[in-house]
DNA sequence: GCCAACGTTGGC
DNA sequence: GCCAACGTTGGC
């Protein structure tokens, strides 16, 4: 499904930063003063009327900058002990990410065989000849004009019905389900990272209507609105009222294929008859994560951008003749999606979102050559699924889909975002940026979305308020930043926490679109850190068959949006716990160990050195404590629990071992640190492999200078022994002294001392 | 429990 | 920003 556009103008297409150029000369309590964020999402009436529908509370905030005349950066955010500045964590993410996070997701992709509630069946063959038979016989009884319009292509090079239904697409991808299998304890022990299908609609507490036509559709929204339809044979936009489309659906002779997929009904006379799954009801950021006040201002019906205060994409009916056809794309925003066929019948070929095909996606997109090849052809391997009336499908994350119709359908369906793949998610907003889809094809207020994300996180996990005129979250009476009780993450949602800031942090400052709700953006950064740092995963009780994003505890006590899951299962943190938590906040060290099998490892003590000089077998005080310089190890391992802060993988799945930036110490695989910023190499220390300066640290210029300083440090290798500075060495103590073992050495008294004794350190010799 | 030495701190 | 000092950790 795509974004509607209905009566967008034409600004729609301008820069954000145009708009906030007329922001700013904008005066505060400007009743034309836009909704969030940056002002792209602007329209018509900012400039003339429905002054009304543009909200009376503040609006757009200034993107939190770094006074970078400032003595010392602010930390805005950190993974670990690293606290990034703005500018480096500006230089992570860019538009084109590439990422295998499909494969290197924190959690194992469910496969068909494995998954006991999965009812397997083998209907590839059978579905593959029910569709071409029907597809002969039954439809073109019905439509002569129709069949024959199929038998020409004149837009393509390749006759679509033929490509279709290839005996070649015969994998499958997808898993069959009951719907009281596919709950929020599923989701969290497993993720949702493969499409299913639902036969019967039992169990999924989805609300559709059992019989809706067009007229049905044209009575609730109205006959005046207006609707995108898409020209199957072009796959052009053009828009028509909901009366000249029921003309046109009821027309026997039809000289195009026409295909509406993207009519947003929420509000209107239709919005009652349809509810989303009960899953997709909690998983929804939507319903999760904007503030549900800004979400009931919203009354119009339309898809207009400008008079939306929500991201108006959860409810959608699609009304395709037979014929038609949606070449493949990925869904805005990489927004999941349910699709409940009313009636007819449709064809789904499925490609799942690994590096490969999302590369080859991008560039078969970008391509002018486009209707020459057909996509599904292009990747290894491409599924096919038919869905009938009454069945139910869903679409994770990313999955590039083409859709044919062999029979005039109407589909409910809608879009949400969710806490399980957001890397995929941030992945897809980004190829849409480099593939320059157009504003009004993305996900509306995708960045602000993040924002508020963040700030619900952190709601019911710390029981802290970030926006301004909200709701008081549970528990929010707490002074101290610690976790609410029994609030427990899945490592996923844990993961999405810190891909979300990673996301936000790589946009130019002008397109982090900075909800004015929020009171503090770098408050908010603050406490998701401490999160991360701090927040223990625990698996087992991380599984509650509940979403943790309620709004109230009442909700929680209810279970109303929880219907079809186990039962909830929240246990208080214990003081040992919190005890727990308090311990897992101290830094983490020992990252390297000797390797023992190195030249360097196998050297012995050169005793010339400062830190020889200075052991007490060499008749120092030791009181440095540091291997000796031609002993420093040159292959030096991690810790065994150490994973890459990317993939959460130990190691890739090319075997690649981790490595630490010197400059960051951030630990990563290099290729996914690659992947992270395109065209940036990272630099591999020759003499430590496994230490590196990462891609990113190199692209914002941190990584030269650490890299200096290491060499300098390491004369090590050099044969010149390092010589100690008489004169310096010594004098700079002035930390507190701390006993002296009084074993150290035959002669000194062992008292404590507050200067160092160049005779003693041996300086002499 | 001891030893080696890693990683951080805090004064300059 | 440097670096001596030292708390602490991992291996034996």
């Amino acid at each position: 499904m795509e974004f509607g556009q209905d009566g967008l103008d034409d600004d729609m297409d301008q820069e954000p930063n145009d708009y906030n150029h007329v922001l700013h000369e904008l005066q505060p309590g400007d009743p034309r003063r836009g909704f969030h964020g940056n002002g792209m999402h602007y329209s018509e009436e900012t400039s003339s009327n429905n002054s009304g529908a543009v909200a009376p509370y503040p609006m757009v905030q200034d993107v939190p900058t770094v006074d970078t005349t400032a003595k010392e950066d602010v930390p805005v955010y950190a993974f670990n002990d690293y606290i990034a500045t703005e500018a480096e964590a500006e230089a992570v993410v860019s538009p084109s990410v590439e990422m295998d996070f499909y494969e290197a997701s924190p959690y194992q992709e469910p496969s068909l065989t494995e998954h006991p509630d999965a009812i397997v069946e083998s209907t590839t063959k059978e579905d593959e000849e029910v569709g071409e038979q029907r597809e002969y016989s039954e439809d073109e009884e019905t439509s002569e004009d129709s069949a024959s319009m199929w038998d020409d292509d004149e837009a393509r090079d390749y006759n679509i019905r033929r490509k279709i239904f290839d005996a070649k697409f015969n994998t499958q991808f997808h898993l069959e389900m009951r719907g009281e299998d596919f709950n929020m304890a599923y989701v969290q022990e497993n993720g949702f990272q493969t499409p299913i299908r639902f036969v019967c609609k039992d169990g999924l507490d989805l609300k559709v209507p059992s019989k809706c036509t067009v007229k049905d559709i044209r009575k609730a929204v109205g006959s005046e609105r207006m609707v995108d339809v898409m020209n199957t044979d072009t796959q052009e936009n053009l828009q028509m009222s909901m009366q000249k489309w029921h003309q046109y659906w009821r027309n026997p002779v039809k000289s195009k294929r026409l295909n509406v997929i993207s009519l947003e009904f929420s509000k209107s006379e239709l919005d009652k008859d349809v509810t989303a799954p009960a899953i997709v009801r909690q998983l929804d950021w939507t319903d999760r994560a904007w503030p549900r006040h800004l979400k009931s201002l919203q009354t119009e019906p339309t898809n207009m951008m400008g008079r939306m205060m929500y991201p108006k994409v959860q409810k959608y009916a699609l009304m395709s003749v037979q014929g038609s056809y949606t070449d493949f794309h990925v869904d805005f925003g990489g927004t999941s999606v349910w699709y409940h066929l009313v009636s007819g019948r449709k064809v789904f070929l499925l490609i799942p979102p690994t590096s490969e095909n999302l590369e080859l996606y991008q560039k078969w997109s970008m391509s002018p050559e486009q209707s020459q090849y057909f996509f599904g052809e292009m990747v290894e391997q491409c599924s096919r699924i038919i869905l009938e009336a009454g069945h139910t499908f869903m679409i994770p994350t990313g999955w590039i889909h083409a859709v044919y119709t062999p029979k005039d359908s109407v589909v409910f369906g809608g879009n949400f975002l969710h806490s399980f793949q957001t890397l995929m998610q941030c992945r897809i907003f980004n190829l849409e940026i480099a593939t320059k889809v157009t504003k009004k094809f993305q996900f509306p207020f995708f960045v602000e979305m993040h924002w508020y994300v963040l700030a619900r996180y952190v709601g019911v996990l710390m029981g802290k308020n970030h926006l301004q005129d909200s709701e008081v979250y549970p528990e929010s009476s707490q002074e101290d930043p610690k976790f609410c009780p029994g609030v427990y993450l899945t490592s996923a949602e844990l993961h999405a926490l810190k891909v979300i800031v990673w996301f936000l942090y790589s946009l130019a400052p002008k397109d982090r679109c900075v909800p004015g709700l929020l009171k503090s953006p770098a408050d908010l950064i603050r406490d998701i850190r401490f999160i991360l740092t701090n927040y223990k995963v625990d698996r087992e009780r991380a599984v509650t068959g509940h979403t943790v994003l309620l709004w109230t505890n009442e909700e929680a006590k209810n279970g109303q949006i929880v219907t079809n899951s186990k039962p909830q299962k929240r246990i208080a943190l214990t003081e040992d716990e919190l005890a727990a938590f308090k311990k897992a906040r101290g830094k983490k060290r020992r990252r390297r160990l000797r390797c023992k099998a190195c030249e360097a490892c196998l050297r012995s003590d050169c005793g010339v050195c400062v830190f020889c000089v200075d052991m007490p077998k060499f008749g120092g005080r030791g009181r440095l404590r540091q291997a000796c310089h031609e002993r420093q190890c040159l292959n030096p391992s991690m810790r065994a629990t150490s994973v890459c802060l990317l993939c959460n993988l130990k190691e890739s799945k090319n075997g690649e071992r981790l490595h630490e930036c010197l400059s960051c110490s951030e630990m990563t695989h290099v290729r996914c640190s690659i992947e992270l910023c395109p065209g940036e190499e990272g630099k591999v220390l020759d003499v430590v492999s496994s230490l590196w300066v990462c891609c990113k640290c190199m692209k914002n210029g941190s990584g030269l200078k650490e890299i200096e300083r290491f060499e300098r440090r390491n004369i090590v290798v050099s044969n010149e022994p390092v010589k100690v500075k008489k004169e310096t060495f010594g004098k700079k103590c002035r930390r507190k002294q701390v006993k002296v073992s009084n074993k150290e050495k035959p002669g000194t008294s062992g008292l404590k001392t507050d200067k160092m004794d160049p005779d003693s350190a041996g300086l002499n010799s």
